[in-house]
RNA sequence: GCCCGGAUAGCUCAGUUGGUAGAGCAUCCCCUUGGUAAGGGGAAGGUCAUGAAUUCGAAUUUCAUUCCGGGCUCCA
C-alpha cells in the first residue's frame, strides 16, 4: 500500500519550466501588444503545460492565427537568456506596481490581512508579475515550448464573473519530449471516438432526437450488449440480482432522497395530462431501489440484498457540456445497490473490489483509486451526521489498506450522501478516466426509513452500498473505442470474421462456414460482392475486423480457411475446425490478442 | 448557460470578391472472376443546416434559431 500523489508526478524542473514559460508568454504579449490592449489576470502551470488568462481591452482580439507571432517573440525572450528574479515586496509596493490592473489588485486586497509574503518575478528589465513561483533561473532553461489553443474562461472559474481569454501552451525540458507529447495529442485525435464511431458506424446523433441523445447502430449496440453481458456474468456469480424500475418517478421520491434540492435543475420534468403531480425522468437508480427494499419487511437473514440495474438514466445537462459519448443526456450505468448490515459491509466491498479488478484486467486497463471525501470548506454540501461521515471516511481508508490498494486523496469529491472509492483508469495513451465507484451510504437508508429485524428482534437500519464497475456502458464504449483505437478484441468486435471468397465459385463453401461460425456464436459476415479480393480485404481492414478468411479453390479443396489478421499478418491456410477452435477459445477467455 | 469558432452530396473536402455548385470515396447499373490494402465504364445524388432581413438577384452580407467543435462551470 502506498499513497500516491494526485498530480502526474511532474518533476520539479518540468513544473518550473512550465511556470516560467507562462511568464515568458505574458512577457511576449506585453512586448507585442502593450499595456492598453489587455489586463493580465493569472496563469498557472498545469499537468500538461500552462495557461494564461487575460482580459482584452479596446476591441483587441487574439486568435490562434496570432500564435506564430507570439511564439516568435517568446523564442526571442528565451534566446535573450533573461534572468528570472524573485523579489519580496510589501503590500504597498505591490499595490503601487499593479495599481492599473484590477485582477492583481483584487488578489492583493484578498490577501491583505493574511500576512502572506508577496513576491514578484522580474524577467529581464521590462516585465514584472506577481507570482510565488517556483521558476527556472534563466529563460534559456525553457528548451521547448508551444502554444496550443485559445478559449474563454471565467475569472475564478465562476460563471457570474467576466469571461476572460485563455491561451493554453506547453513546455518541456527538451524538444524530443515536446515532440513526443505532440505526437500523443495527434494520436489521441486520430482515435477520437466521435471520428472512429462515425467511420466504424457505431453510433450517430439526429437533430430530430436532440443533442446529447446518441443512437446506437447494430454494430454499436452489439458492443454495448457484449460489455453489459460480461459485467452481468461477473455479477451474477456473486449473487447480484437484476431489478427493473420505471423511467419516471414522482418528485416526492427525489425530495426524500435529497436529489430534488440538489439536482432539480438538471432533471427532466415530465408532465401528466391527468394530474398536477410533478414527475421526473430518473437521473439515477438509488431512490427507486430503496422502494423495492421497503416493499417488504426484511430479516437480517435476508441480507445482503444486491439489486443490479442497467436502466437508462436521463440528466438535463447544460448544452455546452455535451460532448460525443463523453457527456450525454441519456445513458445507463452498471449500477448496483447492496442493502446489508454493518457487519457485512467489509465483505461486500471486498467482493466488489475483486470484481472490479477482474473486469479492469479483462480490458487491459491499469488503474488507481481516489478516496473521495468531503470538502472541509463546505460541510453544508453534505447530508447526514458529521460524526457518521468521519467514521465512514476512516472506514474507507481501512478498506483500501486491507485490500492493498493504491489510492490518493480527493477532498471535496464525495457525493452528497457518502464518501466514494473511485477507480481512475489509465488508457493506452496514458489518459485517465473515472470508471468504478463504491460508496458506503448511511444517509439514504435513514432518509427513506429503511429497516431490518436483527437477531435480537430489534429494528435496525441497513447500510446501502452504491457500486458501479465500468460506470456507464456508453461512456465506457467511448473509452474502449479510444483505448483500442477502434480495433476491439475479438469478443467485443461487432464483426469478428469476414469471409472473403476469391471468386463466386466458392460461395457455397463460404456460406457453409458462415453458418458454422454463426452457430458457434461468432459474429461473422460474408463479403459476396462482385469485387476483387484485394478490395474486399481493404474494406475489411478499414472496418478493423480481426480476421479475414480468404476462400479460394485451395481452401474449398482442403476444407480450410486462409487467415489474414487485421494487423496484416497472413497466417496461411488453417483447417477450418482449427480456426474455429482457436477463435472460440479467444472469445471464451476474452483474449486481448489475436491468434498470432 | 457563458466566450470563441464552425455547418456545401451518405463520408472527406474544393468552390463562389452576390448571378442558385464541383471532386474523390460510398450508392445503383454494366463490364471484369481476380490469391492478401482500392479493376474499368456509366448513372443517380445538394432548397450550400433552418427561418427571416437587405438586394433586381443570397449558398455568399446581416440577424435569429438548431446542431457541432475548443474551453469555462457542473457531473448524483
Amino acid at each position: 500500500m502506498s499513497q500516491i500523489d494526485a498530480s502526474k508526478h511532474n518533476s520539479d524542473q518540468l513544473y518550473k519550466i512550465r511556470h516560467s514559460a507562462e511568464h515568458v508568454l505574458t512577457h511576449a504579449m506585453t512586448r507585442l501588444y502593450g499595456p492598453d490592449k489587455f489586463f493580465m489576470a493569472m496563469g498557472p502551470a498545469t499537468d500538461d503545460g500552462y495557461y494564461f488568462d487575460f482580459e482584452t481591452l479596446n476591441d483587441f482580439k487574439i486568435s490562434e492565427e496570432d500564435f506564430p507571432k507570439i511564439e516568435a517573440e517568446m523564442a526571442k525572450i528565451i534566446k535573450e537568456n533573461l534572468p528570472i528574479l524573485r523579489q519580496e515586496i510589501s503590500q504597498d509596493e505591490a499595490k503601487k506596481l499593479f495599481k492599473d490592473n484590477p485582477y492583481k489588485m483584487e488578489w492583493l486586497n484578498s490577501i491583505a490581512d493574511k500576512g502572506e509574503i508577496i513576491s514578484i518575478y522580474k524577467t529581464g528589465q521590462d516585465f514584472t508579475d506577481l507570482c510565488a513561483g517556483p521558476h527556472v533561473e534563466k529563460t534559456s532553461e525553457i528548451k521547448a515550448f508551444k502554444l496550443l489553443s485559445i478559449a474563454g474562461a471565467y475569472w475564478h472559474g465562476d460563471e457570474k464573473n467576466k469571461m476572460l481569454t485563455r491561451i493554453y501552451g506547453t513546455a518541456f525540458e527538451s524538444q524530443e519530449s515536446l515532440n513526443k507529447y505532440l505526437e500523443m495529442l495527434e494520436e489521441a485525435q486520430k482515435r477520437d471516438h466521435r471520428k472512429l464511431g462515425k467511420e466504424l458506424g457505431l453510433f450517430t446523433f439526429s437533430e430530430l432526437i436532440g443533442s446529447g441523445l446518441p443512437l446506437y447502430t447494430p454494430k454499436g449496440a452489439s458492443i454495448r450488449l457484449a460489455v453489459n453481458n460480461y459485467v452481468e456474468s461477473v455479477q451474477i456469480k456473486q449473487g447480484y440480482t437484476q431489478v427493473w424500475t420505471p423511467q419516471i418517478a414522482k418528485a416526492k421520491l427525489f425530495q426524500i432522497s435529497g436529489h430534488y434540492d440538489k439536482y432539480k435543475d438538471s432533471m427532466f420534468r415530465v408532465v401528466s395530462n391527468f394530474s398536477d403531480e410533478e414527475f421526473f425522468l430518473k437521473p439515477m437508480n438509488c431512490p427507486q431501489h430503496t422502494q423495492i427494499y421497503a416493499a417488504a419487511p426484511h430479516s437480517y437473514r435476508d441480507l445482503p440484498l444486491r439489486y443490479a440495474d442497467f436502466a437508462m438514466l436521463y440528466r438535463d445537462e447544460k448544452p455546452g457540456e455535451l460532448n460525443g459519448l463523453a457527456r450525454v443526456r441519456a445513458f445507463s450505468q452498471d449500477d448496483c445497490h447492496i442493502f446489508c448490515t454493518e457487519d457485512q459491509v467489509d465483505q461486500e466491498i471486498d467482493v466488489a473490489l475483486k470484481m472490479t479488478k477482474e473486469i479492469m484486467d479483462t480490458f487491459g486497463l491499469k488503474y488507481k483509486y481516489r478516496l473521495s471525501t468531503r470538502d472541509p470548506q463546505h460541510p453544508e454540501k453534505y447530508l447526514g451526521d458529521p460524526a457518521t461521515w468521519d467514521r465512514v471516511e476512516k472506514w474507507a481508508v481501512d478498506i483500501m489498506k486491507r485490500n492493498k490498494i493504491e489510492y490518493f486523496d480527493g477532498p471535496g469529491e464525495a457525493a452528497f450522501y457518502a464518501p466514494k472509492m473511485d477507480l481512475i483508469a489509465t488508457d493506452a495513451l496514458g489518459r485517465e478516466w473515472q470508471l468504478s465507484t463504491v460508496q458506503i451510504d448511511f444517509v439514504m437508508p435513514e432518509r427513506f426509513g429503511l429497516e431490518y429485524t436483527a437477531a435480537d428482534g430489534t429494528k435496525k437500519r441497513p447500510i446501502m452500498i452504491h457500486r458501479a464497475i465500468i460506470g456507464s456502458p456508453e461512456r465506457f464504449m467511448m473509452i474502449m473505442l479510444e483505448h483500442f483505437a477502434g480495433a476491439f478484441p475479438l469478443w467485443l468486435s461487432p464483426v469478428g470474421a469476414k469471409i472473403i471468397p476469391i471468386t463466386d465459385t466458392q460461395h457455397d463453401y463460404a456460406n457453409k462456414i458462415l453458418t458454422k461460425l454463426k452457430e458457434q456464436g461468432i459474429r461473422a459476415e460474408l463479403d459476396d460482392r462482385s469485387e476483387k479480393m484485394q478490395a474486399k480485404i481493404r474494406d475489411a481492414q478499414m472496418e478493423k475486423i480481426p480476421y479475414m478468411l480468404i476462400i479460394g479453390g485451395r481452401e474449398v479443396e482442403s476444407n480450410s480457411v486462409s487467415v489474414r489478421q487485421r494487423d496484416g499478418q497472413d497466417l496461411g491456410a488453417l483447417p477450418f475446425d482449427e480456426f474455429l477452435a482457436k477463435v472460440k477459445d479467444q472469445i471464451n477467455t476474452k483474449s486481448l490478442n489475436l491468434i498470432k
